[in-house]
DNA sequence: ATTTTTTGCGTGTGCGGACACACCTAAAAT
DNA sequence: ATTTTAGGTGTGTCCGCACACGCAAAAAAT
């Protein structure tokens, strides 16, 4: 070769083996430097010839329709570097339960994945998860709901605080002075969400912005939205309490049941804004009962999070600790090329 | 093998070599598909050696910051695919000179590349291009501007039709009943502009829907865009012969060019869209003078473009004649997103 | 001073597929 | 009947890299 040593030289350079004398180290990195060698990641993955196996953490998507969309990234994402010998390994957990989140982690990590992919829904469990995989070094990455200051590679998904600024933002177009906004938190325990949390504060932020305006923004949380007719009457009692309501901001991807419950010609005068290009959403959307629906990008939270542990794993570049999906702004005149994307990726 | 047959009778019968008997390919097609054999691209690419050349031919982005975003999607993709032998020949042609446009793809064509990404900014010219990569069976995509009924392989880009469309609905957020919305082409020669055309005839269908609302529409056209004293006067009389102008649609991505000429506190007052990521309508955008960008996804349009001429030269899979990205609302809490959004992809 | 161990480096093989080449057989041409 | 041609098939080399192996020289142990 050009610094006068063989490829076995070079290898032991480029891989770190050792047993190089210093000065043709130097030597050989600086004719590398020199031609501008790059590694073939193609050639190399022949060579290597071995598989990398990542596994997936995820609530079941047979129980929630928004799940179907990180898994479809997934998929996807995995038909783009399965040539590269990545093979997934997926688990599912019942979103609502934590032991069954434990429960399969534990049998997640009987056979430890090369990497790892997980939805941190619950936070203490998670962090369990999170150490066990600092433990045995197994790199991961955390997608949709974000534990700050964690070992994890990256957080992929969106910014809860924004996405309640966006929010305002989008009521604040159909209000007007001295109205009132509420925002509605139809989840078990959200009181301790931190996104929850973020997005109201989110929320209340952007109002404070226009003091003069005096809109006034009321916060309610009902925990029983399983029920329909318990639903009805919670919100039947809000409407009844707050005469000048007129926007609507659904924290998750319920907006939906409570517009279910209210009557049709109350949803067409009220503003209202709620997230997920789930279904029952999309129906609401398309008949004007919803104004805006924020899409957190679900697909793409999938599809990303494979593709930085595919880069991780064979080190073809860094990965970025968090990345921030756009909060893409839905409304019935677009919201078909956001169904429609498909990612026409490698492979 | 399986089939009782050698390697290279499987290699004729994969590459449609002939010279192979038919019953023997049949059974060779046989056990492929029992065993589920596909083609591992990493190991065929190596084993090809060869490079494939893309040329891309679009407006010089010094002129034009706009045409800086495909080009960063163009080289974004490239660096994905780059180890698979994707060679790029960028040229440029200066988007005011059709002439210019005819000397760049003449230059393109002298050593014909393998396949050809381009903005058919000028109709006539555009077909002559893709006449001449018929004829020597260059394959080719199209981004930002669809022509119709080409043979060219795929349009990635925007749907005129829908954005017009989607900015009525913007607009309509913010107006109310009897008052004027003006649609503004800031265009040189628009009148033949099929894109225009579309955005306009979309604007106006979707205001046609609210017919009780007694919203007119205006349209203004002006050419001498670039003498900001002559825009000036002309913005000047649209404003006053409408006292009730309250919404603003420009066509293209020159809204800043319109709201600079106009005082700050109507530009306030005014419900402004517009169109793409550009810096100085992102001025605008964060102090409220314009309401809503529309983005177009430049980037992506560069980056699909590659990856769908690599997805065809490869043979990897097919690709879709037409495909619209999405037309995404941008509000100034929004932005930030659409402007940090890096793709994090292969390699 | 001789043997053993360590260090440093080159060689050889294989990953899965593309393609050139050689070979054999049967049909066509002489 | 012999030669020529075409149809059909197997073999070998190479793509760029990873890794096991082997060998020499230098260092350490005896």
């Amino acid at each position: 070769m050009r610094a006068g040593v063989s490829t076995g030289t070079v290898d032991r350079v480029l891989h770190d083996r050792g047993k190089v004398a210093p000065e043709v180290k130097q030597r050989v990195l600086e004719v590398m430097e020199e031609l501008g060698f790059e590694r073939n990641v193609i050639a190399s993955t022949l060579a290597y010839n071995r598989t990398w196996r990542i596994a997936t953490l995820l609530p079941n998507y047979k129980a929630d329709p928004y799940w179907a969309q990180p898994n479809a990234g997934i998929e996807q994402a995995i038909r783009s570097v399965r040539h590269y010998g990545i093979v997934l390994e997926p688990y599912y957990f019942d979103m609502l339960s934590p032991a069954d989140f434990v429960r399969k982690a534990a049998k997640l990590l009987e056979n430890p994945p090369d990497a790892v992919l997980f939805a941190p829904i619950f936070l203490k469990e998670s962090n369990e998860l999170l150490s066990s995989c600092e433990e045995r070094g197994i790199p991961n990455v955390m997608i949709n709901t974000n534990v700050e200051n964690t070992s994890s590679l990256a957080y992929i998904g969106q910014d809860s605080y924004q996405s309640g600024v966006l929010a305002g933002r989008l009521l604040h177009f159909g209000l007007n002075d001295g109205e009132t906004a509420l925002l509605l938190n139809l989840e078990v325990g959200s009181h301790n969400a931190l996104h929850l949390i973020d997005k109201e504060r989110g929320f209340r932020d952007y109002f404070s912005r226009f003091p003069e305006e005096k809109i006034s923004i009321v916060k309610a949380e009902f925990e029983g939205f399983m029920d329909k007719r318990k639903l009805r009457r919670f919100m039947d009692e809000l409407l009844a309490g707050h005469p000048r309501l007129q926007g609507l901001f659904v924290t998750n991807s319920r907006a939906y049941k409570a517009i279910d419950t209210i009557p049709e010609t109350v949803a067409q005068r009220i503003k209202v804004v709620g997230f997920d290009l789930i279904a029952p959403n999309l129906n609401h959307l398309k008949r004007n009962n919803i104004d805006f629906l924020i899409n957190q990008n679900p697909f793409e939270q999938g599809y990303l999070g494979i593709i930085f542990l595919f880069n991780h794993l064979l080190k073809t570049k860094p990965v970025e600790k968090v990345q921030y999906l756009p909060l893409d702004i839905v409304v019935m005149e677009n919201v078909d090329y956001y169904l429609r994307r498909q990612k026409e990726l490698i492979v």
